[in-house]
RNA sequence: GCCCCGGUGGUGUAGUCCGGCCAAUCAUUCGGGACUCUCGAUCCCGUGACCCGGGUUCAAAUCCCGGCCGGGGCACCA
């Protein structure tokens, strides 16, 4: 029975099975709703500081971030935390590529701001609080510090009164106090149970930031929490979404929050998202970058979405995975399988097929003495989109690939797909010979006769496999029909699907991007 | 060491807040089969999990206590 038949019959005697399809059909993941929220009146952001490329672990954040806006008819916003000029330094080509990577994902932000321009701002409310005595300037040692906090005792600068705190800032912005000398603290609990929380810092001095996009105007910097607690506020930010790691640092900012009166927005703490067998970490990436180890930051076998991107991987399917790993707080590691699986089908019905022959092998054929022509649709479900021509011509060889010489060699008869039948007389690493035996396909089906793809002549081509930390190179002979460009996405029949990456005369390399 | 947070098949996820309808959902992987000029797609069928131990209860994946394991934080980083 065909497809036709067999439903044709499994409608007489099971019809209820075909509504139950529909439905299930139906069933997609969706995300849950958020907490506290109304429509038209959530806000969310995300904030990556740009001093690395965007990759997988950060678009967890971006994404919830983006599509909890929408679902709300919502507003969100980027925000470039660039606000260290000197740890974790921003550099100008990664505000271009993140927000190029956003956009990419399908994500345009409806505001864009950055926090080195917002300095005065900080400084405001650096103020505010001093004078409101719920912050100070402390001049103390950081080891010394550190010793008073951990005892849950007052540092001699805490309880100065005002005045003497607002002019201590002065001279911090002055530069009577030299990097290291001084930092504005928030009050807290000294008692609190967790000595991090305790009068956490809120402003330090850089002397020589030399900031990408304020150069040495500023030399008093705010620290992420204080940055990050009045802009959020600022912004009208409703909900924020970020990982467990800076679940702490919603306890300090409450006390902030506390201080001047504002309500604090809803915080989603998510798990850490990686993906099987990927370095994310930008500083390990960036050292592999240097040392020649990796390519780029877009080099495949990297977690970036760069790298996901020239590998082949459609913005939609990084979505539907991080929708799919939802908001949970524990730590998720992706499958390649999993990605992949969404992916495929993604691109299944969009790409068109190809002959790769990987590691050619020469094949000579006897007996069949005439051109003949094979048609191949370039997709088996589209006829509509045309065929390639493949022309095999009497006493010259073609060429079948070297990871099919395991086969070959076990088998008599094989089909060269969409060509005829052929029996083998000889198989090496070096060349095979066969004789032609039939041309039908249906001998070949009922002997259940091993199908290859061949190739007559063909363009060089390579192909660029990321295999965990390696990067595989398999060059071969991709047949002359193929005309592609950039950015295509296509299947190499029986190798995998792969996106074309680079085209020169005649040229060609594509990245693996999986079965 | 101190402080948070987690733990459902190989992987991811639903269910946990408000105990029963959960001998646990869906996807992927894997195994088997159907169909098909690709080892692609499609379609059937199947294997496979509530970290452990106590307690509460008529009833616990769900509540409580303890343990184990995992992650994160303890920066003048974000």
């Amino acid at each position: 029975m065909n497809i036709e038949e067999q439903e044709k019959r499994l409608r007489e005697i099971y019809p209820e099975f075909f509504e139950e399809k529909k439905e299930k059909k139906e069933e997609k993941k969706v995300l849950p709703p958020l907490p506290k929220a109304e429509k038209g009146k959530v806000v969310t952001r995300f904030a990556p500081n740009p001093d690395g490329v965007f990759h997988l672990g950060n678009a967890r954040a971006a994404i919830l971030s983006y599509e909890y806006a929408r679902m709300y008819d919502g507003k969100f916003i980027l925000r470039f935390d660039d606000t260290d000029p000197k740890v974790k330094r921003p550099e100008p080509i990664f505000y271009e590529w993140i927000l190029e990577d956003l956009k990419w994902l399908g994500m345009e932000p409806d505001e864009i701001h950055y926090a080195s321009d917002r300095l005065e701002l900080y400084y405001e409310y650096a103020e505010r609080l001093l004078r409101m005595g719920k912050a100070y300037v402390c001049t103390c040692e950081p080891s010394h510090y550190k010793k008073l906090r951990d005892e849950g005792k007052p540092c001699p600068h805490r309880e100065l009164p005002p005045e003497i705190q607002l002019e201590e800032w002065r001279k911090m912005l002055d530069g009577e106090y030299k990097e290291g000398e001084a930092v504005v603290r928030i009050k807290t609990d000294l008692k609190h149970p967790n000595p991090a929380v305790r009068d956490w810092p809120a402003l330090r001095i850089i002397d020589e930031p030399n900031h990408p996009r304020t150069g040495n105007k500023y030399r008093v910097w705010p620290l992420y929490n204080f940055a990050s607690a009045v802009d959020d506020h600022e912004l009208g930010v409703t909900h924020i979404f970020r990982g467990q790691e800076h679940a702490e640092n919603e306890t300090r900012q409450r006390y902030m929050y506390d201080y001047l009166g504002w309500g604090y927005p809803q915080a989603v703490h998510h798990g850490r998202l990686s993906i099987e067998g990927v370095v994310l970490s930008k500083s390990k990436t960036r050292k592999g970058i240097e040392e020649g180890r990796y390519l780029g930051w877009d080099d495949p076998r990297l977690g970036t979405i760069r790298a996901l991107k020239r590998r082949g991987i459609k913005p939609e399917a990084i979505r539907e995975v991080i929708i799919e790993v939802g908001l949970k707080r524990s730590d998720t590691t992706i499958s390649w399988d999993n990605l992949a699986a969404i992916n495929r089908k993604l691109i299944e019905p969009i790409a068109n097929r190809y002959f790769f022959v990987a590691d050619p092998i020469p094949m000579h054929i006897e007996g069949f003495e005439e051109e003949f022509t094979a048609e191949v649709p370039l997709h088996p479900d589209h006829p509509e989109r045309g065929v390639r021509k493949l022309k095999f011509t009497p006493g010259k060889p073609i060429y079948v690939s070297k990871d099919d010489l395991e086969l070959l060699k076990k088998s008599e008869y094989i089909r060269l797909k969409d060509l005829f039948n052929v029996r083998l007389l000889e198989v090496s690493e070096r060349e095979v010979v066969a004789e032609f035996d039939s041309l039908e396909y249906e001998k070949a089906r009922e002997h259940r006769w091993r199908m290859i793809h061949w190739v007559p002549e063909g363009k060089p081509c390579e192909v660029l496999i990321p295999e965990g930390d390696e990067l595989i190179v398999k060059r071969g002979l991709l047949e002359m029909d193929a005309t592609l460009n950039v950015d295509d996405v296509v299947q190499f029949e029986r190798f995998g699907f792969v996106r074309v990456d680079a085209v020169e005369e005649g040229k060609l390399r594509a990245v693996f991007a999986h079965k």
